[in-house]
DNA sequence: TCGATATTTCCATATTTATCGAATCGTCGG
DNA sequence: CCGACGATTCGATAAATATGGAAATATCGA
């Protein structure tokens, strides 16, 4: 179902779903809360926003296939898509470097500093 | 006078900047173009956007710390600036993969295929 | 200094995006 | 079946963004 090489339209989608404080912060919330995820009214709590309001940014963000939904119960559980969020990350490096071997590239693939500092 | 660490605002900022289909071509172009840059007016001829359209959008990307200008003559030159660029993949990254060992991280980390299929 | 060129700034307008209460839908407990 | 709960959809309004022409700014060549 998905997999699909994300076209330039569909980056704009996912960079414009991050570029929100309140999606940010809530993409953030779910990325930390992990595989189990986190219920709406949980999330609309976390980040004082009235519901009807998160929910708008929910579908934003499940349209750019960042977050995935799914019903447990009364409540609808969302969780962040990693590899959505992987393959905007890939496509930013994509075009940032182009094949050529950009500091981008490099400054990305170093596990060392970027693991080691935390 | 740069070097600051990214804040949630200041990633926002640069999300937003990105998160539109003229600026994401622009700085594509720019990414392209290399050390070089490009005057304003090429970018302008190559998007096929009036000159003070263009002028708005390399302003939010300056804005964004995405871009820088010099003037050279009567031409502006814009340059992507690859050290923002890769201060938002890294804050990206760190925001997704939060020290713990995600998938994003991992994807992230691996210049034997983002380099070799190309 | 004058005219031409490259770009930005200003301004009005059009479009898109965000906000949130109220109404609606689906699910559960009794 | 009914009342309550969790969440989404609808709709109206407010706010932010995008667009592009016209005017202003800066630089160059003659």
């Amino acid at each position: 179902m998905n997999a699909v090489p994300p076209t330039a339209a569909h980056t704009i989608r996912a960079l414009s779903a991050l570029a929100q404080e309140h999606r940010l912060a809530a993409f953030r919330l779910l990325v930390q809360a992990g595989p189990d995820g986190l219920p709406a009214g949980e999330l609309a709590t976390r980040l004082g926003l009235p519901a009807s309001s998160l929910s708008f940014h929910l579908a934003q963000l499940a349209n750019a296939g960042l977050v995935e939904a799914r019903r447990q119960s009364r409540s609808i559980i969302y969780t962040a898509a990693l590899p959505a969020m992987n393959a905007l990350l890939g496509y930013l490096t994509e075009n940032c470097c182009g094949g050529l071997p950009c500091d981008v590239a490099a400054a990305c693939c170093e596990p060392e500093e970027a693991r080691g500092a935390a």
